[in-house]
DNA sequence: GTTGGCAAGATTGTCAGATAATCTTGCCGT
DNA sequence: ACGGCAAGATTATCTGACAATCTTGCCAAC
């Protein structure tokens, strides 16, 4: 019979990274704030190093603490790209909706459009910079470099809205999207360079709603192939 | 002179983090599926086991792989409480601009409701939780309940469009959106409440524009208490 | 006196090997 | 057929050592 406990005994390292936590927290050490050595940790916890040492490069992954050969460990800072830095991987497991990460890009991207055509009246260094991957895109002759341009594409465009969140965000749904936009048809890139040549051309003239509706139908574009 | 290099030997471990992912890809493993053991990846990439220990630790904190005693090492399932949990235990650690914050809720929550309000008039059971969450609202009594219903709130708004990519999205950035609900006074829940409440009654009656500008206004009444 | 480099110490990075704890599997007896 | 026990497999933890790297301070040269 199974029924009773399954009470796992804690395992050392998980009560060291919440104990070396804990130790943050208590003594309100911020960013850039160092920590006991691994060895001292060790000695404090009543543990091993190489228990310490796993506890800590698990905090390091996340970003909590960041650790320097011949330094020692200091109080990391977390910001959105770090997380979903490791999320993105997750989310090709994630047997997400294809569908559902469709809508979600085009809530996203068509989202930041009017921050972007605000942005480019006042930054005049943004349009060329995007006009100049349009140029690349018609220059470009294999897949490859097409995916790339593409990836670079959209993430310029999210970047331009200045919202770094939003670009982590895309980021994390980019890693999903590589699978299908492997299977794009030659006939299609030219139907992809066009869209993003309007897109530019009717946010660089302020034309919001033309340019939601042009990326709107550029992305959903992608729900043909995958069936 | 300090020009020269600046170039660190990527670190062992960081290596045997991205083989490994690298392999759950290659291999079509999805959650559940074995993994050879830390044997058998050390002698694979010709590293010690040690080292490969610290890279299933630290990808098993975030839940990208699991181990178990006398079992071995599976691809693990995605646990984004799991994340937020270690995220959001020192606020102080967080970096994130907080208009840039507030923009990006804005961006993602009102670009959902035009789905909200086709969902709620295909699922009449979507309304009903919605005004039951306002209606806790007024009975709050304390600051902490208050916030933790008001994170809900806008949870389920993100759910009722059935975008799980968005839901996860949105609770990260309410993590990093934390210790600004702190700092509500008193008679802004009032305003909360009321807002809240408009919303939903604008979904009911699909007056989709109306809710738009009503959570905007909203989400953007955090810009003044920042300074 | 100032500057430059070098040496020593401190700290993390990596490895080898061993033992304990825990789970699975299959055998054996009833 | 069923239950328990033993053996094997695998992770969990520890000890100890050495390598790589950064910081600090001393010392010599100018």
């Amino acid at each position: 019979m199974g029924f009773m406990q399954t009470l796992r005994r804690p395992k050392i390292r998980d009560q060291a990274s919440e104990q070396i936590k804990q130790y943050i927290v208590e003594h309100h050490l911020g960013p850039g704030d160092r920590l006991p050595t691994e060895s001292q940790l060790a000695e404090t916890f009543g543990i091993s190093r190489p228990s310490v040492r796993e506890a800590t490069k698990a905090l390091e992954f996340l970003g909590i603490v960041e650790s320097k050969t011949g330094v020692g460990l200091t109080v990391g800072r977390l910001d959105l790209s770090r997380v979903t830095e490791h999320l993105g991987f997750h989310a090709g497991l994630l047997d997400a909706d294809p569908l559902q990460l469709i809508e979600s890009r085009v809530i996203v991207e068509t989202g930041v459009l009017p921050r972007v055509a605000k942005q480019m009246a006042a930054d005049p260094a943004i349009e060329p910079r995007l006009r100049q991957l349009v140029d690349q895109f018609r220059a470009a002759r294999d897949l490859k470099t097409w995916i790339a341009l593409d990836i670079q594409f959209h993430r310029s465009l999210l970047e331009a809205s200045g919202l770094q969140p939003l670009v982590a965000f895309g980021d994390l749904l980019h890693v999903f999207f590589q699978r299908f936009r492997e299977s794009v048809k030659r006939a299609e890139w030219k139907q992809g360079i066009e869209s993003h040549q309007q897109i530019v051309d009717h946010l660089a003239a302020q034309r919001v709603d033309a340019a939601v509706a042009e990326l709107r139908a550029h992305i959903e574009s992608h729900q043909e192939r995958i069936r």
